[in-house]
DNA sequence: ATAACATGTGACC
DNA sequence: TGGTCACCCTGTTA
């Protein structure tokens, strides 16, 4: 699993931004704090000192009652407490998991957690879609060896840009010909070009939208310009190279009228096939423009509940005629483009909650990998085989919250199998003293967790990721911020120590004190690598 | 170190 | 359909 390195990377480089961006609205400074975790620290205080401090506050005055019991800052109950307690996250009691959303035990104690030394563990095997499937699985499977190569995982920080958006990133599109260029959204509507391998190469355009840019999609006939959907109602068509951008659809057209007019766009799709840019909006409505002809339109269907949020839109990586959507109305569904009517749809995919994403495997097109707020992974293995519920269900923590954009797993593109997939994770874990997100890699045909990528520098929530198409390198977005890891390169030492299990990222044994994020000046990665925590072990 | 805040949006009635 | 209401691991600034 040696990864090959192929283009020669530089040595890892952190980019702080500097302030000079047109976008920044803000001020100016640093990252806020590795690890410092705005909500909750002071749990471990006692309570006597909490008693005193409120004294003090009150300067003598009778105080009507002192909270002598612990309160839960979650529940607002007695008697327990919950939150952080150092870099731990607490659960209160009194909340169904956190992870698995069941009642009767918390996140520590989760099933769906404890099977592994650490982090999401998947659902037992759920429901096979046909006997012969079922028994494959159940009992031939386990004697076969899997033939499939090791997955690549791309491990290790190679650089990164922090406050290079004004706002959270949204979305992330590789350049679908030069290979070290990475395309990004904000919610504030921004377009970033970054040259990842010159990290000093970047640019915002920030004329391109006026709010969230949710989805962004190459166009296949102009592979300099980029075809993007945004909530205030347009797609943009962007030329990469000079930032000129053209609206190719204006969907409030008369303005503001409330919101309960305003259109946005969501889902987003091409089809080169066809010339189309397949669009959804928050009301339910796919609308398809042609693309030649831009602005030309051709239909308008309704393919979710009427007013719901059309999130996802995929085209079938082979078969011009199938699509898939996702939306709100917690159902993925496959519509046949021949027949597009309202509600005439080959298959609804139900879900419990809202979905996030929905996507195609992307060599074959015959699985579906969806990603659910109900903090599951769905997965269908075989989209022309009966369409009954998801092959399996697999737990994992991607919860929604309002401050972050939504989980979405990403198929691995170079993934023969096409059993590799990429999500972000919102809980926490402690990694020595350090509560950091890891990123999942999902074995999706097996529901194991391969590998937890993470990095100390890095104490973000990165729910934005995306794999490359060639070349083992991943991008992820993670709150203003853009990564780009690559597989950690191996010494020998330590690779037989670490042997065939995929490294984790963040040995924070080894944690490089004082080396902030994005500090430019001292970042210099003297020797083998610097920043990361790799290495160093082999010397002792 | 910590408190306050900005801020959507999904669920449910 | 519309209105109200929570909302637990944010992230950033003061």
């Amino acid at each position: 699993m040696a990864p090959q390195t192929r283009s020669s990377f530089p040595s890892v480089v952190i980019e702080r931004e500097t302030d000079t961006e047109e976008s920044s609205s803000f001020s100016e400074e640093e990252e806020g704090g590795g690890g410092g975790k705005g909500a909750g620290e002071e749990d471990a205080e006692s309570e006597s000192e909490n008693v005193k401090t409120y004294e003090e506050r009150t300067k003598g005055k009778a105080p009507i009652s002192i909270p002598l019991k612990k309160v839960c800052k979650v529940c607002k109950k007695p008697g327990h407490e919950a939150g952080f307690k150092g870099a731990t996250y607490i659960d209160c009691p009194m909340k169904p998991c956190f992870l698995c959303k069941m009642p009767g035990h918390t996140t520590i104690m989760c099933p769906h957690r404890v099977a592994t030394e650490h982090g999401v563990v998947p659902a037992p095997h759920r429901s096979a879609g046909n006997p012969i499937d079922f028994i494959f699985n159940r009992q031939l499977s386990p004697r076969v060896r899997p033939i499939k190569p090791a997955f690549v995982i791309p491990n290790e920080v190679k650089c990164a840009v922090t406050r290079y958006h004004s706002r959270r990133v949204t979305c992330l599109e590789f350049h679908p010909t030069n290979n070290n260029i990475l395309l990004s959204g904000d919610k504030k509507g921004q377009l970033g070009i970054w040259d990842f391998h010159k990290v000093h190469e970047r640019i915002i355009y920030g004329n391109v939208h006026t709010c969230i840019l949710n989805n962004m999609k190459f166009s296949p006939t102009n592979s300099g310009s980029v075809y993007a959907a945004s909530s205030d109602g347009t797609i943009s068509f962007t030329d990469v190279e000079t930032g000129i951008s053209s609206s190719l659809v204006n969907l409030n057209p008369d303005g503001w009228q409330g919101p309960s007019s305003w259109k946005m766009l969501y889902g987003m799709d091409v089809n080169a096939e066809k010339g189309l840019v397949l669009v959804a909006d928050n009301f339910g409505y796919l609308h398809l423009v042609d693309s030649r002809s831009n602005n030309k339109w051709e239909d308008t269907i309704l393919v979710h509940k009427k007013g719901s949020k059309v999130v996802g839109l995929h085209c079938h990586p082979l078969q011009p005629d199938i699509m898939l959507s996702c939306g709100n109305d917690h159902f993925a569904r496959i519509w046949d483009m021949r027949k597009l009517q309202d509600g005439c749809s080959i298959h609804d995919l139900e879900h419990k909650r809202v979905v996030n994403s929905a996507y195609f495997s992307p060599l074959s097109g015959s699985k579906i990998l969806t990603t659910s707020q109900d903090n599951r992974l769905r997965v269908w293995d075989s989209i022309f085989g009966s369409m009954g519920p998801p092959n399996r269900e697999i737990v994992h923590s991607h919860d929604f919250n309002r401050h972050l954009t939504p989980f979405r797993a990403e198929w691995d593109p170079k993934d023969p199998s096409e059993s590799l997939a990429v999500i972000g994770r919102y809980i926490s874990e402690n990694y020595n003293g350090t509560a950091l997100h890891p990123i999942d890699f999902m074995d999706i045909s097996t529901g194991q967790l391969v590998a937890e990528v993470m990095d100390p520098n890095i104490t973000t929530i990165s729910p934005v990721n995306k794999l490359h198409p060639r070349e083992d390198v991943l991008a992820s977005g993670s709150s203003r911020s853009l990564v780009i890891w690559r597989p950690k390169e191996q010494s020998e030492s330590v690779k037989e120590k670490e042997d065939q299990k995929i490294v984790l990222c963040g040995k924070l044994e080894k944690k490089r004190h004082g080396k902030k994020f994005g500090n430019e000046s001292d970042d210099d990665s003297d020797h083998d690598g610097g920043f990361g925590p790799v290495s160093k072990k082999g010397k002792a």
